[in-house]
DNA sequence: CGAGTGGTTGATATCTTTCAACCCACGTGG
DNA sequence: CCACGTGGGTTGAAAGATATCAACCACTCG
Protein backbone atom coordinates (compact mmCIF):
# COMPACT_ATOMS: atom_id res chain seq x y z
CA UNK A 1 0.00 0.00 0.00
CA UNK A 2 1.55 3.57 -0.84
CA UNK A 3 2.02 5.85 1.97
CA UNK A 4 2.45 3.29 4.86
CA UNK A 5 6.61 4.52 4.94
CA UNK A 6 5.90 7.97 4.57
CA UNK A 7 2.96 7.82 7.01
CA UNK A 8 4.75 9.49 9.71
CA UNK A 9 6.68 11.93 7.67
CA UNK A 10 3.66 13.21 5.86
CA UNK A 11 2.59 13.42 9.20
CA UNK A 12 4.86 15.44 10.38
CA UNK A 13 4.92 17.85 7.11
CA UNK A 14 1.64 18.95 7.01
CA UNK A 15 1.29 19.20 10.99
CA UNK A 16 3.42 22.86 10.08
CA UNK A 17 3.45 23.24 6.23
CA UNK A 18 0.94 24.38 3.63
CA UNK A 19 1.34 21.03 1.37
CA UNK A 20 -1.51 20.39 -1.26
CA UNK A 21 -2.59 16.72 -1.99
CA UNK A 22 -0.43 16.83 -4.97
CA UNK A 23 2.31 17.62 -2.72
CA UNK A 24 0.86 14.75 -0.20
CA UNK A 25 0.71 12.54 -3.41
CA UNK A 26 4.22 13.27 -4.77
CA UNK A 27 5.58 12.42 -0.90
CA UNK A 28 3.57 9.29 -1.23
CA UNK A 29 4.88 7.96 -4.72
CA UNK A 30 8.45 8.31 -3.72
CA UNK A 31 10.50 5.28 -4.93
CA UNK A 32 11.37 3.90 -1.24
CA UNK A 33 13.19 1.08 -0.17
CA UNK A 34 12.41 -0.15 3.21
CA UNK A 35 14.86 -2.35 5.47
CA UNK A 36 14.53 -4.01 9.07
CA UNK A 37 17.82 -3.21 10.50
CA UNK A 38 18.60 -4.44 13.94
CA UNK A 39 19.87 -2.20 16.95
CA UNK A 40 22.75 -0.88 16.93
CA UNK A 41 23.63 -0.67 13.35
CA UNK A 42 25.73 2.01 11.82
CA UNK A 43 24.21 2.50 8.60
CA UNK A 44 25.97 5.92 7.53
CA UNK A 45 29.82 6.72 8.47
CA UNK A 46 31.47 9.41 8.64
CA UNK A 47 32.94 9.95 5.29
CA UNK A 48 30.43 8.14 3.69
CA UNK A 49 29.57 9.54 0.38
CA UNK A 50 25.76 8.50 0.42
CA UNK A 51 23.35 8.37 -2.98
CA UNK A 52 19.93 8.16 -0.56
CA UNK A 53 18.71 9.62 2.28
CA UNK A 54 17.66 7.78 4.83
CA UNK A 55 13.66 7.98 6.26
CA UNK A 56 12.87 6.44 9.92
CA UNK A 57 10.01 4.59 9.66
CA UNK A 58 9.69 3.04 12.66
CA UNK A 59 12.05 3.43 16.20
CA UNK A 60 14.77 5.01 17.14
CA UNK A 61 17.84 6.06 15.89
CA UNK A 62 21.16 8.67 16.70
CA UNK A 63 23.15 10.81 15.38
CA UNK A 64 27.28 10.64 16.61
CA UNK A 65 30.93 11.78 15.97
CA UNK A 66 34.08 9.93 17.71
CA UNK A 67 36.34 11.87 18.62
CA UNK A 68 40.19 10.87 18.00
CA UNK A 69 41.04 10.04 20.78
CA UNK A 70 37.72 7.85 20.75
CA UNK A 71 35.28 9.58 22.51
CA UNK A 72 31.86 9.76 21.62
CA UNK A 73 29.39 12.59 21.53
CA UNK A 74 25.64 11.84 20.51
CA UNK A 75 24.34 14.69 18.36
CA UNK A 76 20.77 13.78 18.05
CA UNK A 77 18.54 11.23 18.68
CA UNK A 78 16.00 10.89 16.04
CA UNK A 79 12.08 9.48 16.13
CA UNK A 80 9.75 8.02 13.13
CA UNK A 81 9.11 10.30 10.12
CA UNK A 82 12.11 11.80 10.09
CA UNK A 83 15.08 11.90 7.80
CA UNK A 84 18.28 12.62 10.04
CA UNK A 85 20.46 12.49 6.91
CA UNK A 86 18.33 15.19 4.12
CA UNK A 87 22.02 17.16 4.56
CA UNK A 88 23.62 14.68 2.78
CA UNK A 89 21.78 15.85 -0.42
CA UNK A 90 24.14 18.94 -0.27
CA UNK A 91 26.82 17.83 1.78
CA UNK A 92 28.25 14.97 0.19
CA UNK A 93 30.69 13.60 2.86
CA UNK A 94 28.97 12.92 5.77
CA UNK A 95 30.83 14.49 9.24
CA UNK A 96 28.99 11.61 11.43
CA UNK A 97 27.34 8.60 12.31
CA UNK A 98 23.97 7.47 11.62
CA UNK A 99 23.04 4.26 14.03
CA UNK A 100 20.12 2.67 14.86
CA UNK A 101 19.51 3.10 18.70
CA UNK A 102 16.64 0.11 18.31
CA UNK A 103 15.48 -1.91 16.12
CA UNK A 104 14.48 -0.33 13.11
CA UNK A 105 12.64 0.24 9.69
CA UNK A 106 14.55 2.55 7.69
CA UNK A 107 13.06 3.90 4.21
CA UNK A 108 15.86 4.35 1.52
CA UNK A 109 15.22 7.19 -0.63
CA UNK A 110 17.46 7.95 -3.86
CA UNK A 111 18.51 11.72 -4.01
CA UNK A 112 17.92 11.57 -7.70
CA UNK A 113 14.29 11.11 -6.62
CA UNK A 114 14.33 13.60 -4.06
CA UNK A 115 16.16 16.04 -6.62
CA UNK A 116 13.41 15.22 -8.59
CA UNK A 117 10.83 15.85 -5.73
CA UNK A 118 11.86 19.24 -4.62
CA UNK A 119 12.14 20.38 -8.46
CA UNK A 120 8.76 19.94 -9.38
CA UNK A 121 7.09 20.38 -5.76
CA UNK A 122 8.40 23.62 -4.02
CA UNK A 123 6.19 23.59 -1.25
CA UNK A 124 7.78 20.18 -0.52
CA UNK A 125 10.71 22.08 -0.89
CA UNK A 126 10.23 24.76 1.10
CA UNK A 127 8.92 21.70 4.01
CA UNK A 128 12.00 19.57 3.58
CA UNK A 129 14.22 22.97 4.02
CA UNK A 130 12.54 23.82 7.05
CA UNK A 131 12.70 20.16 8.20
CA UNK A 132 16.74 21.03 8.14
CA UNK A 133 16.50 24.27 10.03
CA UNK A 134 14.45 22.61 12.92
CA UNK A 135 17.49 20.32 13.45
CA UNK A 136 19.64 23.37 13.75
CA UNK A 137 17.69 24.74 15.88
CA UNK A 138 17.80 21.52 18.27
CA UNK A 139 21.17 21.31 17.62
CA UNK A 140 21.89 24.75 19.23
CA UNK A 141 19.71 23.78 22.20
CA UNK A 142 21.70 21.11 22.50
CA UNK A 143 24.69 23.45 22.56
CA UNK A 144 23.31 25.19 25.78
CA UNK A 145 22.43 21.81 27.12
CA UNK A 146 25.85 20.64 27.49
CA UNK A 147 27.80 23.91 27.66
CA UNK A 148 25.84 25.71 30.27
CA UNK A 149 23.46 23.34 32.58
CA UNK A 150 25.09 21.28 35.35
CA UNK A 151 23.86 17.36 34.94
CA UNK A 152 20.55 17.14 36.32
CA UNK A 153 19.12 20.06 34.48
CA UNK A 154 20.72 18.85 31.36
CA UNK A 155 19.11 15.42 31.61
CA UNK A 156 15.82 16.65 32.74
CA UNK A 157 15.89 19.16 29.41
CA UNK A 158 16.55 16.06 27.49
CA UNK A 159 13.81 13.95 28.92
CA UNK A 160 11.49 17.16 28.13
CA UNK A 161 12.47 17.29 24.96
CA UNK A 162 11.92 14.10 24.05
CA UNK A 163 8.63 13.88 25.28
CA UNK A 164 7.29 16.79 23.54
CA UNK A 165 8.62 15.49 20.11
CA UNK A 166 7.37 12.20 20.75
CA UNK A 167 4.15 13.59 22.19
CA UNK A 168 3.16 15.47 18.31
CA UNK A 169 3.06 11.30 17.16
CA UNK A 170 1.20 10.65 19.56
CA UNK A 171 3.88 8.36 21.43
CA UNK A 172 3.34 9.47 24.67
CA UNK A 173 0.44 8.89 27.61
CA UNK A 174 0.27 10.76 30.85
CA UNK A 175 4.00 11.63 30.63
CA UNK A 176 5.71 8.45 29.72
CA UNK A 177 7.41 7.29 26.64
CA UNK A 178 9.21 4.44 25.70
CA UNK A 179 13.00 5.01 24.95
CA UNK A 180 14.86 1.89 24.88
CA UNK A 181 18.27 3.78 25.86
CA UNK A 182 21.37 2.97 27.61
CA UNK A 183 22.80 4.89 30.16
CA UNK A 184 26.25 4.59 28.13
CA UNK A 185 24.06 6.54 24.99
CA UNK A 186 22.80 8.90 27.76
CA UNK A 187 25.81 9.87 28.90
CA UNK A 188 27.03 10.49 25.55
CA UNK A 189 24.13 12.68 24.40
CA UNK A 190 24.67 14.86 27.79
CA UNK A 191 28.44 15.00 27.62
CA UNK A 192 28.52 13.15 31.28
CA UNK A 193 30.20 9.98 32.29
CA UNK A 194 28.48 6.79 32.81
CA UNK A 195 28.83 6.83 36.17
CA UNK A 196 27.51 10.59 36.69
CA UNK A 197 24.71 10.06 34.51
CA UNK A 198 23.66 7.09 36.49
CA UNK A 199 23.64 9.26 39.87
CA UNK A 200 22.00 11.93 38.21
CA UNK A 201 19.14 9.66 37.59
CA UNK A 202 19.16 8.01 40.79
CA UNK A 203 18.93 11.42 42.53
CA UNK A 204 15.95 12.83 39.78
CA UNK A 205 14.10 9.21 40.86
CA UNK A 206 14.13 10.20 44.74
CA UNK A 207 13.06 13.55 43.99
CA UNK A 208 10.11 12.00 42.48
CA UNK A 209 9.95 13.67 39.49
CA UNK A 210 11.29 10.76 36.93
CA UNK A 211 10.83 6.97 37.22
CA UNK A 212 12.17 4.48 34.94
CA UNK A 213 11.15 1.04 33.76
CA UNK A 214 12.76 -1.10 31.68
CA UNK A 215 12.85 0.85 28.20
CA UNK A 216 10.30 3.45 29.23
CA UNK A 217 10.47 6.81 30.91
CA UNK A 218 8.03 8.34 33.57
CA UNK A 219 7.89 11.97 33.83
CA UNK A 220 5.96 12.38 36.96
CA UNK A 221 6.21 15.48 37.59
CA UNK A 222 6.30 17.16 33.78
CA UNK A 223 6.14 20.83 35.01
CA UNK A 224 9.11 20.21 37.34
CA UNK A 225 10.79 18.24 34.81
CA UNK A 226 10.47 21.25 32.01
CA UNK A 227 11.42 23.43 34.77
CA UNK A 228 14.20 22.41 36.21
CA UNK A 229 15.71 21.66 32.38
CA UNK A 230 14.68 25.19 31.58
CA UNK A 231 12.69 23.66 28.54
CA UNK A 232 10.78 26.16 26.20
CA UNK A 233 9.20 24.23 23.26
CA UNK A 234 9.94 27.30 20.83
CA UNK A 235 12.80 25.89 19.47
CA UNK A 236 11.05 22.95 18.36
CA UNK A 237 9.04 25.09 16.08
CA UNK A 238 6.53 22.79 16.33
CA UNK A 239 3.56 25.46 15.56
CA UNK A 240 3.09 26.83 12.05
CA UNK A 241 3.47 30.09 13.64
CA UNK A 242 2.93 32.56 10.57
CA UNK B 1 28.13 50.05 -7.44
CA UNK B 2 26.08 46.99 -7.60
CA UNK B 3 27.64 43.93 -5.65
CA UNK B 4 29.67 45.53 -3.48
CA UNK B 5 27.52 44.30 -0.66
CA UNK B 6 27.15 41.28 -2.05
CA UNK B 7 30.71 39.97 -3.67
CA UNK B 8 31.82 38.03 -0.02
CA UNK B 9 28.52 36.16 -0.46
CA UNK B 10 29.09 35.60 -3.97
CA UNK B 11 32.51 34.63 -3.34
CA UNK B 12 31.57 32.49 -0.67
CA UNK B 13 28.83 30.72 -2.68
CA UNK B 14 30.54 30.37 -5.46
CA UNK B 15 33.22 28.56 -4.39
CA UNK B 16 31.46 25.60 -3.75
CA UNK B 17 28.49 25.70 -6.19
CA UNK B 18 27.45 26.00 -9.29
CA UNK B 19 26.17 29.30 -10.15
CA UNK B 20 25.45 30.75 -13.63
CA UNK B 21 26.03 34.06 -14.38
CA UNK B 22 22.60 34.90 -14.23
CA UNK B 23 22.75 33.53 -10.79
CA UNK B 24 25.12 35.66 -10.10
CA UNK B 25 22.96 38.77 -11.36
CA UNK B 26 20.35 38.08 -9.33
CA UNK B 27 21.99 37.81 -6.08
CA UNK B 28 24.00 40.80 -6.88
CA UNK B 29 20.42 42.78 -7.59
CA UNK B 30 18.84 42.04 -4.57
CA UNK B 31 17.36 44.76 -2.78
CA UNK B 32 19.53 45.62 -0.06
CA UNK B 33 19.17 48.11 2.77
CA UNK B 34 22.74 48.32 4.35
CA UNK B 35 23.69 49.85 7.53
CA UNK B 36 26.40 50.50 9.90
CA UNK B 37 25.84 49.06 13.47
CA UNK B 38 27.90 49.61 16.55
CA UNK B 39 29.56 47.08 18.08
CA UNK B 40 28.06 44.96 20.82
CA UNK B 41 24.42 45.49 19.66
CA UNK B 42 21.56 43.24 19.09
CA UNK B 43 20.18 43.54 15.83
CA UNK B 44 17.72 40.65 16.26
CA UNK B 45 16.48 39.06 19.34
CA UNK B 46 14.71 36.00 20.46
CA UNK B 47 10.94 36.10 19.79
CA UNK B 48 11.09 38.52 16.46
CA UNK B 49 9.39 37.76 13.59
CA UNK B 50 11.69 39.25 10.94
CA UNK B 51 10.51 39.86 7.90
CA UNK B 52 14.45 40.08 6.72
CA UNK B 53 17.49 38.46 6.75
CA UNK B 54 20.42 40.40 7.27
CA UNK B 55 23.87 39.63 5.41
CA UNK B 56 27.13 40.61 7.21
CA UNK B 57 28.89 42.55 4.54
CA UNK B 58 32.07 43.85 7.10
CA UNK B 59 32.54 42.70 10.57
CA UNK B 60 31.81 39.93 13.29
CA UNK B 61 28.44 38.57 14.53
CA UNK B 62 27.35 36.32 16.71
CA UNK B 63 24.29 34.06 17.65
CA UNK B 64 23.49 33.29 20.99
CA UNK B 65 20.84 32.08 23.68
CA UNK B 66 20.20 33.03 27.61
CA UNK B 67 19.20 30.61 30.05
CA UNK B 68 16.09 32.12 32.12
CA UNK B 69 18.82 31.93 35.13
CA UNK B 70 20.93 34.40 32.92
CA UNK B 71 23.34 32.82 31.61
CA UNK B 72 24.58 33.23 28.31
CA UNK B 73 25.90 30.32 25.42
CA UNK B 74 27.52 31.70 22.02
CA UNK B 75 25.84 29.38 19.17
CA UNK B 76 28.51 30.44 16.59
CA UNK B 77 30.78 33.20 15.29
CA UNK B 78 29.66 34.76 11.83
CA UNK B 79 32.72 36.47 9.72
CA UNK B 80 31.58 38.56 5.96
CA UNK B 81 29.61 36.91 3.54
CA UNK B 82 27.02 34.86 6.05
CA UNK B 83 23.46 35.25 6.68
CA UNK B 84 23.34 33.92 10.28
CA UNK B 85 19.34 34.42 10.27
CA UNK B 86 18.51 33.17 6.84
CA UNK B 87 16.69 30.60 8.57
CA UNK B 88 14.10 33.11 9.13
CA UNK B 89 12.53 32.70 6.23
CA UNK B 90 10.90 29.23 7.12
CA UNK B 91 11.12 29.55 11.29
CA UNK B 92 9.50 32.05 11.52
CA UNK B 93 10.03 33.26 15.16
CA UNK B 94 13.57 33.75 16.47
CA UNK B 95 14.78 31.19 18.95
CA UNK B 96 18.07 32.81 19.69
CA UNK B 97 19.30 36.53 19.08
CA UNK B 98 22.11 38.54 17.11
CA UNK B 99 24.55 40.72 18.28
CA UNK B 100 27.47 42.35 16.33
CA UNK B 101 30.67 41.70 18.27
CA UNK B 102 32.67 44.72 16.72
CA UNK B 103 30.92 47.49 14.78
CA UNK B 104 29.04 45.81 11.47
CA UNK B 105 28.49 47.01 8.22
CA UNK B 106 25.00 45.02 7.70
CA UNK B 107 22.95 44.51 4.78
CA UNK B 108 19.14 43.99 5.19
CA UNK B 109 17.54 41.58 2.91
CA UNK B 110 13.42 41.35 2.49
CA UNK B 111 12.19 37.41 2.75
CA UNK B 112 10.04 38.59 0.20
CA UNK B 113 12.78 39.39 -1.93
CA UNK B 114 15.05 36.01 -1.11
CA UNK B 115 11.64 34.06 -1.83
CA UNK B 116 11.39 35.53 -5.50
CA UNK B 117 15.17 34.71 -5.81
CA UNK B 118 14.42 30.94 -4.22
CA UNK B 119 11.88 30.64 -7.11
CA UNK B 120 13.48 32.16 -10.47
CA UNK B 121 16.89 31.03 -9.60
CA UNK B 122 17.00 27.05 -8.21
CA UNK B 123 20.90 27.06 -8.11
CA UNK B 124 20.91 29.74 -5.38
CA UNK B 125 17.78 28.28 -3.85
CA UNK B 126 20.02 25.11 -3.66
CA UNK B 127 23.10 27.40 -2.42
CA UNK B 128 21.44 28.81 0.17
CA UNK B 129 19.78 25.67 1.52
CA UNK B 130 23.28 24.36 1.42
CA UNK B 131 24.50 27.27 3.57
CA UNK B 132 22.28 26.66 6.24
CA UNK B 133 23.21 22.89 6.52
CA UNK B 134 27.12 23.96 6.69
CA UNK B 135 25.37 25.62 9.63
CA UNK B 136 24.37 23.08 10.76
CA UNK B 137 27.80 21.40 10.60
CA UNK B 138 29.04 23.52 12.77
CA UNK B 139 26.74 23.87 15.16
CA UNK B 140 27.64 19.65 15.28
CA UNK B 141 31.17 20.06 15.89
CA UNK B 142 29.97 22.83 18.69
CA UNK B 143 28.41 20.25 20.51
CA UNK B 144 31.67 17.64 20.49
CA UNK B 145 33.36 20.97 21.39
CA UNK B 146 31.57 21.80 24.52
CA UNK B 147 30.73 18.26 25.63
CA UNK B 148 33.34 16.20 24.82
CA UNK B 149 37.16 17.88 25.34
CA UNK B 150 38.75 19.88 28.00
CA UNK B 151 38.94 23.47 28.01
CA UNK B 152 42.56 23.65 26.16
CA UNK B 153 41.48 21.64 23.33
CA UNK B 154 37.81 23.48 23.15
CA UNK B 155 39.97 26.58 22.84
CA UNK B 156 42.02 25.54 20.16
CA UNK B 157 39.44 23.74 18.27
CA UNK B 158 37.86 27.15 18.08
CA UNK B 159 40.62 29.04 17.32
CA UNK B 160 41.81 26.37 14.34
CA UNK B 161 38.14 26.93 12.95
CA UNK B 162 38.04 30.29 12.87
CA UNK B 163 41.53 30.22 11.15
CA UNK B 164 40.17 27.76 9.01
CA UNK B 165 36.98 30.08 7.73
CA UNK B 166 38.69 33.20 7.88
CA UNK B 167 41.50 31.93 5.50
CA UNK B 168 39.21 31.07 3.12
CA UNK B 169 38.13 34.79 2.80
CA UNK B 170 41.78 35.75 2.57
CA UNK B 171 41.70 37.41 5.92
CA UNK B 172 44.55 35.61 7.72
CA UNK B 173 48.55 35.58 7.49
CA UNK B 174 50.73 33.58 8.19
CA UNK B 175 48.49 31.89 11.56
CA UNK B 176 47.41 34.94 12.73
CA UNK B 177 43.74 36.95 12.67
CA UNK B 178 41.79 39.36 13.37
CA UNK B 179 39.15 38.82 15.95
CA UNK B 180 38.50 41.61 18.61
CA UNK B 181 36.53 39.37 21.55
CA UNK B 182 36.57 39.51 24.66
CA UNK B 183 37.66 36.75 27.01
CA UNK B 184 34.01 37.22 28.35
CA UNK B 185 32.51 36.21 24.96
CA UNK B 186 35.35 33.49 24.65
CA UNK B 187 34.21 32.12 27.87
CA UNK B 188 30.09 31.72 26.39
CA UNK B 189 31.63 30.43 23.38
CA UNK B 190 33.19 27.68 24.98
CA UNK B 191 30.74 26.78 27.82
CA UNK B 192 33.92 28.14 30.50
CA UNK B 193 34.11 30.39 32.96
CA UNK B 194 36.06 34.08 32.39
CA UNK B 195 38.63 32.84 34.76
CA UNK B 196 39.29 29.28 33.48
CA UNK B 197 39.65 31.08 29.81
CA UNK B 198 42.18 33.32 31.10
CA UNK B 199 44.00 30.72 32.59
CA UNK B 200 43.80 28.47 29.44
CA UNK B 201 44.74 31.23 27.08
CA UNK B 202 48.27 31.63 29.54
CA UNK B 203 48.80 28.12 29.71
CA UNK B 204 48.54 28.09 25.54
CA UNK B 205 50.90 31.27 25.37
CA UNK B 206 53.50 29.62 28.04
CA UNK B 207 53.25 26.68 25.67
CA UNK B 208 54.23 29.03 22.88
CA UNK B 209 51.38 27.75 20.51
CA UNK B 210 49.27 30.97 20.45
CA UNK B 211 49.71 34.77 21.05
CA UNK B 212 46.88 37.38 21.29
CA UNK B 213 48.00 40.94 20.43
CA UNK B 214 45.54 43.44 21.32
CA UNK B 215 42.56 42.33 18.89
CA UNK B 216 44.38 39.97 17.18
CA UNK B 217 45.45 36.15 17.65
CA UNK B 218 48.45 34.57 16.16
CA UNK B 219 48.85 30.55 16.00
CA UNK B 220 52.75 30.18 16.71
CA UNK B 221 52.19 26.37 15.49
CA UNK B 222 49.39 25.98 13.42
CA UNK B 223 49.58 22.53 13.19
CA UNK B 224 49.89 22.23 16.98
CA UNK B 225 46.77 24.05 17.53
CA UNK B 226 44.94 21.97 15.42
CA UNK B 227 46.09 18.23 17.04
CA UNK B 228 45.36 19.84 20.59
CA UNK B 229 41.76 21.24 18.84
CA UNK B 230 41.43 17.88 17.46
CA UNK B 231 40.42 20.09 14.55
CA UNK B 232 39.81 17.76 11.59
CA UNK B 233 38.11 20.36 8.45
CA UNK B 234 35.30 18.14 6.76
CA UNK B 235 33.11 19.37 8.56
CA UNK B 236 33.19 22.76 7.45
CA UNK B 237 32.34 21.72 3.52
CA UNK B 238 34.38 24.13 2.17
CA UNK B 239 35.51 21.94 -0.92
CA UNK B 240 33.05 21.35 -4.07
CA UNK B 241 33.50 18.01 -2.94
CA UNK B 242 31.00 16.26 -6.25
C1' DC C 1 26.06 -22.59 34.38
C1' DG C 2 29.18 -19.11 32.59
C1' DA C 3 29.70 -14.97 29.90
C1' DG C 4 28.30 -10.64 28.76
C1' DT C 5 25.76 -6.36 29.16
C1' DG C 6 23.90 -2.82 31.74
C1' DG C 7 23.35 -0.82 36.18
C1' DT C 8 25.19 0.52 40.86
C1' DT C 9 28.50 1.82 44.52
C1' DG C 10 32.45 3.99 47.20
C1' DA C 11 36.73 6.23 47.20
C1' DT C 12 39.66 9.34 45.13
C1' DA C 13 41.53 12.46 41.68
C1' DT C 14 40.85 16.16 38.52
C1' DC C 15 38.83 19.86 36.43
C1' DT C 16 36.31 23.89 36.65
C1' DT C 17 33.82 27.38 39.13
C1' DT C 18 33.27 30.85 42.45
C1' DC C 19 34.67 34.63 45.18
C1' DA C 20 37.19 38.49 46.10
C1' DA C 21 40.74 41.17 45.07
C1' DC C 22 43.83 43.77 42.27
C1' DC C 23 46.00 45.84 38.07
C1' DC C 24 46.17 48.40 33.92
C1' DA C 25 44.93 51.21 29.99
C1' DC C 26 41.83 54.35 28.44
C1' DG C 27 38.63 58.02 28.11
C1' DT C 28 36.08 61.74 30.39
C1' DG C 29 34.93 65.62 33.12
C1' DG C 30 36.43 69.01 36.26
C1' DC D 1 46.42 68.26 33.26
C1' DC D 2 44.94 65.15 36.48
C1' DA D 3 41.48 62.44 39.23
C1' DC D 4 38.37 59.16 38.53
C1' DG D 5 35.45 55.62 36.64
C1' DT D 6 35.17 51.68 33.79
C1' DG D 7 35.99 47.55 31.16
C1' DG D 8 38.98 43.98 30.46
C1' DG D 9 42.46 41.15 32.12
C1' DT D 10 44.88 38.64 36.02
C1' DT D 11 45.60 36.32 40.52
C1' DG D 12 45.11 33.15 44.74
C1' DA D 13 42.40 30.45 47.63
C1' DA D 14 38.63 27.58 48.41
C1' DA D 15 34.48 25.13 47.08
C1' DG D 16 31.97 22.40 44.00
C1' DA D 17 31.03 19.44 40.14
C1' DT D 18 32.31 15.73 37.49
C1' DA D 19 35.52 12.04 36.09
C1' DT D 20 38.04 7.98 36.99
C1' DC D 21 38.95 3.58 38.94
C1' DA D 22 37.73 -0.64 40.61
C1' DA D 23 34.54 -3.43 42.29
C1' DC D 24 30.19 -5.69 42.57
C1' DC D 25 25.33 -6.91 41.39
C1' DA D 26 21.34 -8.42 38.49
C1' DC D 27 19.57 -10.25 34.48
C1' DT D 28 19.53 -12.48 30.05
C1' DC D 29 21.07 -15.60 26.79
C1' DG D 30 23.19 -19.54 24.78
Amino acid sequence: MPGTLTAALVQKLTKVNRLDQNDILAIQQLPIHSKRVAAQHRFVRDGDRPSESCLIVDGFAFRSKLTPDGQRQILSLHIPGEIPDLQSLHLHVMDHDLTTLTECTLGFIKHDALRELIKMRPNVAAALWRETLVDAAIFREWIVNVGRRPARARMAHMLAELHERLALLGRTLNGSFELPITQIELADCLGLSVVHVNRTLQQLRQEGIVATERRTFHLLDQAKVEELGQFERIYLHQRPSI
